[in-house]
DNA sequence: TCATATGCATAGTTTTGCTATATACTTCTG
DNA sequence: CAGAAGTATATAGCAAAACTATGCATATGA
């Protein structure tokens, strides 16, 4: 059965599999960084620079959390502090080219690891998969704007 | 752009999106167990009754982490240990009822409280995310089997 | 200008997972 | 069949990652 007509249903099975295929990831790479380091280098990457509260938000960790992240970050020269004019408690973090190189490293070390295991899909299947991709994006770009309801208006 | 033409583009933008879909979920419920126990219980509950080390390379996490899961698994009585009749080293472990009962209940909060995020989806959309969820499902599969590989033949 | 709110940093703890190793059983060899 | 070697799980101890609570500096508004 390719449709479950639950959504619920599919929902679950969604994030089951998230689950698995991000232990997967993590363990399929000689990458001693933690995946929250990617996950945040990823949000840099999609969102451009966000303030350190926001980045949490995006990322889905705690602020504390995030200042730690950021400090790391920052020590290996992947991200950019810069002062917020506007507000001198404020920083907006952005990512440094360094910082999207190692990325794309990672990516592409990630892909190698696993293209073997994708490399039969026929066209149709690579279809829903990038098409799953931008729906998820999606809700979670939502998810995220929710999360910071009141900072814009 | 629906369809990156880089595989490998669309297997980064996948690990990525589901580190995010991960802590989404994570932060999302009020269940206070770990990420583990459920995907645990959904690898039992895909697979059947399995050792406690195949559990540990399908769940994709070390011997030792999965003797302790088991063990607080076992204390809630969400699995069952049977004894390998076979062999008297090795234990089946097996998803218990009340153990399904709690993966189902903690996939309907899940589903309830993401389902809004999801509400709007069209047909194809929801074909696509079901077909992406077959695909990755099997490739983990074949992961699992190539990790435990010796043990069939 | 003083009170309150906000953004980030720090301290300390809990959780989760790891590596190394021990124990018990099985299997193979002579 | 004894003993060596291998395998399945358990235990010990440690490292990493994320949390809550709280502190400090700046901003905002009466």
């Amino acid at each position: 059965m390719t449709a479950p007509n639950q959504l619920s249903d599919l929902i679950g099975d969604l994030i089951s599999l998230s689950h698995r295929l991000t232990r997967l990831a993590a363990t399929s790479t000689d990458s001693t960084e933690s995946p929250a380091v990617w996950r945040t280098l990823s949000v840099l990457r999609d969102h451009g620079p966000l303030r350190l509260g926001e980045l949490a938000r995006a990322s889905r960790v705690s602020q504390p959390t995030m200042t730690k992240l950021v400090h790391s970050l920052d020590e290996r020269g992947w991200i950019r502090r810069i002062a917020d004019r506007e507000d001198a408690r404020a920083w907006l973090i952005s990512i440094d080219p360094t910082g999207l190189a190692a990325l794309a490293a990672w990516r592409t070390e990630l892909a190698e690891t696993l293209a073997p295991r994708f490399a039969d899909l026929d066209g149709a299947e690579l279809d829903a998969l990038a098409r799953a991709a931008d729906v998820i994006r999606e809700r979670l770009e939502r998810a995220d704007d929710e999360a910071a309801a009141g900072d814009v208006a």
